[in-house]
DNA sequence: TTAGGGTTAG
């Protein structure tokens, strides 16, 4: 540092300032020529060696040799790849300091150090300082505000830039779009964009990509990237992470073989979204294949946790466990998804014994981290830890409980049937509960059979998330058990009117990297009569041992004989039968499944595990159930 | 001198 503010600035009106001064008499043998100089203070900023450049640059103002904007430049890049913030300043005191008058060009490399620093204040007040401003200034000022999320500071920039007449260019709306935060706002973005003529430039394409599919808006994304004349690897991995972020992980891996076969080489980001396809359709097996894949590469740590969340997501926590034990390094994301990878799989004790490990490691735990503990806390109905986690994150890592840390203690109060505290917990909580707290509620009254309760949260359910089928069909259920036929037939006609139906329940399990669907109601698989054939050969078995299906989870539309019909081929039996004729003995049975599993599949996947000596794994939307010995790990809470 | 993609709970 002492060795900058050595540095002196000639007067403004010094010829010397235009280009470095290279005196034309040849230098002594043991003094270092200028030009010599001005080659190794070059050399060292190319090298990134800030403590050598600073002495070349001291050494060439001992000859004489003045500094210009262009060495200045290059002087600031070395302190930003060192990220030497307090040289940086001194740098930026140098260029100012004898009156001396920066070109713009420099003035914004300053910038540009001050956004990458994230030091928006410092930033800000050069920008305001200066007196001439191009495309360039602004557009870092722009970039800097989005970076740092402040996302009304960089669009108000553009609309003062463009008051001031400066044209933004692709720089700018690459930069631009990233803080778009409402979609008439994007929309018009977009529309300027076409009109300028910007949009076939591949970074304003991606970013277009980008901010389209963050708004769940695929379609619009689709045709940004299907009207592609211009392409790179980035664009496809906007695409392909597009879709796997929306959760449609079929057309992700579908555009991840068609950017295959146009020849464009894969890097770890396509990956980390391929994974991430697989890790949302539950496909185990092209996960692995996927990890073999990885394992040419020098896989970086966003791709290792991408794996880590692929197995614990597919219910594989021996592979998840080996990966994790094999980082090099680990962040806060790959202990949280770990321990909540065990907590979900039914692991909960190894969760909290993981999170004891992270804190000794020295990792900071952050507010995910602690829904991880809590849900863990839940699932092993541990109600005194949670109490103590909950109570005292804000003072242990000085973490404030949001509305998910909330929704995780109601779900644990609720778990354990302490029902009045769940209720008493919301009324604590600073925000108004949301559908999913209610959910929760409404989960714990099922499993209590608080009626009153229930009717309560479904109703909340339904102000707050109108579309929701499941609910209307707890609700009627509800109303049914209590022969409040009136309140049953009101529900059906809500449900009738607002054009809601039953989303059909849909399995799929993967059997030789083939997935197979089985949605009930239809017959399309071809092996469908042998499948039904040897469900109702292993149902009649499983009933001389005491298996008696319940039909309490059946929408009361049936009776008798009818309704338990209905249940018998409910998707994820037929899914299981098929397994168990498909696989081999060792092979575990892995099944996906649209909808929350119901009680008699859970109770007959318990019995099948048992009978049949296989362990099943179901994922619902939410939960994991690995069955195995009759047990599930989710202790028949769900 | 300014711009792009990927990871975490329910």
């Amino acid at each position: 540092m002492k060795a900058i503010s050595k540095l002196k600035c000639s007067t403004p009106t010094s010829p010397l300032r235009s280009s470095p001064y290279v005196p034309a008499t040849p230098a002594s043998p043991d003094i270092p020529s200028p030009s010599s100089l001005l080659d190794e203070f070059t050399k060292f900023c190319y090298q990134s060696d800030l403590p050598r450049a600073i002495k070349a640059m001291n050494a060439m103002q001992t000859l004489g040799i003045h500094a210009d904007c262009i060495t200045y430049s290059q002087l600031i890049k070395c302190c930003l790849a060192r990220r030497a913030v307090q040289q940086g300043k001194l740098v930026h005191q140098h260029v100012f300091s004898n009156g001396y008058q920066p070109k713009t060009f420099l003035i914004n490399t300053l910038l540009g150090m001050y956004a990458k620093f994230n030091l928006l204040n410092d930033a800000q007040s050069l920008f305001d300082k200066m007196t001439e401003r191009n495309v360039v200034s602004w557009t870092t000022m722009i970039s800097a505000y989005s970076n740092a999320k402040v996302n009304d500071k960089a669009l108000s920039f553009l609309v003062l830039m463009l008051r001031e007449g400066v044209r933004p260019n692709m720089y700018t709306y690459s930069s631009v779009l990233r803080a778009c935060d409402d979609l008439p706002n994007l929309r018009q973005l977009h529309c300027t964009i076409g009109k300028v003529g910007l949009d076939s430039d591949v970074f304003v394409r991606s970013a277009l990509i980008d901010i389209y599919a963050k708004w769940g808006e695929m379609q619009n994304a689709w045709r940004v990237f299907n009207d592609m004349e211009t392409g790179d690897v980035v664009v496809w991995n906007s695409i392909i992470g597009g879709y796997a972020q929306n959760s449609h992980g079929v057309e992700a891996l579908n555009l991840f073989k068609r950017m295959k076969r146009a020849g464009f080489p894969s890097n770890q980001p396509t990956l980390t979204s391929v994974l991430r396809g697989c890790t949302v359709l539950a496909l185990l097996e092209l996960g692995r294949q996927v990890h073999v894949h990885i394992l040419k590469y020098d896989p970086d740590l966003i791709l290792c946790n991408a794996l880590l969340d692929m197995y614990c997501k597919c219910g594989s926590l021996e592979d998840a466990n080996s990966v994790f034990a094999r980082m090099a390094e680990r962040d806060v994301i790959s202990w949280s998804t770990m321990i909540a990878g065990l907590a979900q799989n039914g692991h909960s004790r190894e969760a909290l014994q993981l999170f004891e490990l992270m804190k000794a490691s020295g990792t900071k735990p952050n507010y995910i981290t602690i829904v991880g503990v809590l849900f863990a806390c839940s699932h092993a109905g541990l109600v005194e830890d949670g109490w103590y986690y909950f109570r005292s994150m804000k003072h242990l890592f000085g973490i404030d409980p949001v509305r998910e840390h909330y929704g995780c203690m109601i779900d644990l109060l609720g778990r354990a049937g302490k029902l009045e505290d769940a209720i008493k917990l919301i009324n604590e909580m600073k925000s108004e509960p949301d559908a999913v707290i209610w959910r929760t509620v409404l989960s714990a009254c099922r499993v209590h059979r608080n009626v009153d309760l229930a009717a309560h949260a479904a109703n909340n359910i339904l102000k707050l998330d109108p579309q929701d089928a499941g609910t209307y069909i707890i609700l009627s259920n509800i109303y049914a058990n209590k022969q409040r036929w009136e309140d049953v037939a009101e529900v059906r006609e809500a449900m009738k009117n607002r054009g809601i139906r039953k989303e059909p329940g849909c399995s799929w399990v993967e059997v030789n990297k083939h997935v197979h669907a089985f949605i009930q109601g239809d017959c399309s698989h071809p092996q469908i009569d042998e499948i039904r054939r040897q469900l109702n050969r292993l149902i009649h078995r499983l009933m001389q041992v005491g298996y008696i299906p319940d039909t309490n989870f059946v929408l009361q539309d049936f009776e008798g004989e009818q309704m338990e019909d209905s249940l018998r081929f409910h998707g994820e039996k037929l899914a299981i039968v098929f397994g168990l004729m498909s696989l081999s003995k060792e092979s575990t049975i892995r099944i996906r499944k649209n909808l929350r599993i119901c009680g008699d599949c859970h109770l007959f996947a318990k019995l099948v595990a048992k009978m049949e000596h296989r362990v099943i794994v179901i994922r619902d939307p939410i939960r994991y159930h690995h069955f195995r010995d009759g047990f599930c790990s989710c202790g028949d809470y769900w």
